[in-house]
DNA sequence: ACAATAACTAAGCGATTGCTTAGATTTAAC
DNA sequence: GTTAAATCTAAGCAATCGCTTAGTTATTGT
């Protein structure tokens, strides 16, 4: 019937969203998508409808890389413990030899501009809230712990997470751990 | 001799200002700069070079207003107390009405790419290294705080400050004044 | 072998980017 | 009043943006 696709559309994903990763959304032009996943813009659009369709594929993707790392959190039972050897895990996660990468969705939700990409900002916020919630459902394992302060407990969580998105690019790798070291020191 | 310029430098360049706080760097055209500055791309271009120029001239504007609440850090002698109330300033600073813009500053670092713009990235460093440095010498103040954990706790109030430059477009004012609580409750 | 169809290449679309330039206008010194 | 210089307006520059389209190439069923 007709011709053969002559790339994996897993695979350009794969290059496209380590693309995003370093470099963010807007500043990922298409031009750049094109070198990067090898394949020409007409594949592109065929394949993905428009950079936006990269993009959520990408972030697709990401979710499911990131997933080895939250099921251990999802899983685990030693509450505040097992957030911050999620800190842990996304620190060596996030890392592309030397150099910190920090996450890709909050990278993303620092640069996008809610009334230009509705659609991203709802993807990437949902993102976030889930991961929130994980936290909630951790500190509650905690039987001493405060009810009331759980929600508070969270959001601070939240904050240094994204923190540490920004601070990968800036502090080295000794720093970051000290950093996790003291967010969690008396939680 | 010559024709007068029709309008004033120090008043543009704050109305630039707040234009690329609310919108960061590269996502603020010059088309936009014109209309928010109410001169034509010329006058720009002739008072402050390029676009780059206007934007370090922002940042200086943006130090000398932030500088009456780094004022009141570098005057005060209660150790972290100073700091946290820093954070409180630094909210209230950082509001126009009821959203929170965080730190324009904080906000260009996230977006800007060092190799891209080296210039920008330097003076933003700049500024971020300063306030660390505040954060040191208030931590000093402490007698009983072990001297050898200073340097880490900087680290993690800078964590604290950048992830309050995300988390004040996510959370509210209430949510925001329960994790700077948290942040320095065991410190 | 041949027609049908999907995937390829490459050129180019209009819009927008930062920036410049030509020409009109205003001001000040003489 | 005339002239020189600075400032204005507005048009337009090349480069890049996301995206499309025309035309060629490869693969399939008959």
């Amino acid at each position: 019937m007709a011709r053969k696709k002559q790339y994996n559309e897993a695979e350009v994903i794969e290059k496209a969203m380590r693309l995003f990763w370093r470099n963010g959304y807007e500043s990922t032009s298409v031009r750049m998508l094109e070198k990067e996943m090898g394949i020409n813009q007409f594949s592109i659009y065929a394949s993905f409808k428009n950079k936006e369709g990269v993009f959520l594929e990408s972030i697709k993707l990401y979710n499911a890389k990131i997933k080895a790392i939250t099921n251990i959190l999802e899983n685990s039972t030693n509450g505040v413990e097992g957030i911050k050897d999620y800190f842990l895990d996304f620190l060596d996660f996030s890392r592309e030899g030397a150099i910190f990468k920090g996450c890709l969705v909050t990278n993303t939700v620092n640069e996008i501009k809610e009334d230009t990409n509705p659609v991203i900002m709802a993807a990437l916020k949902r993102f976030s809230l889930n991961i929130r919630k994980l936290f909630v459902r951790n500190l509650k394992q905690d039987d001493q712990r405060d009810v009331k302060e759980i929600e508070a407990q969270a959001d601070y969580l939240m904050n240094a997470l994204l923190g540490l998105s920004i601070s990968s690019k800036v502090f080295n790798e000794e720093e970051l751990k000290g950093i996790i070291k003291i967010t969690f020191l008396h939680l």
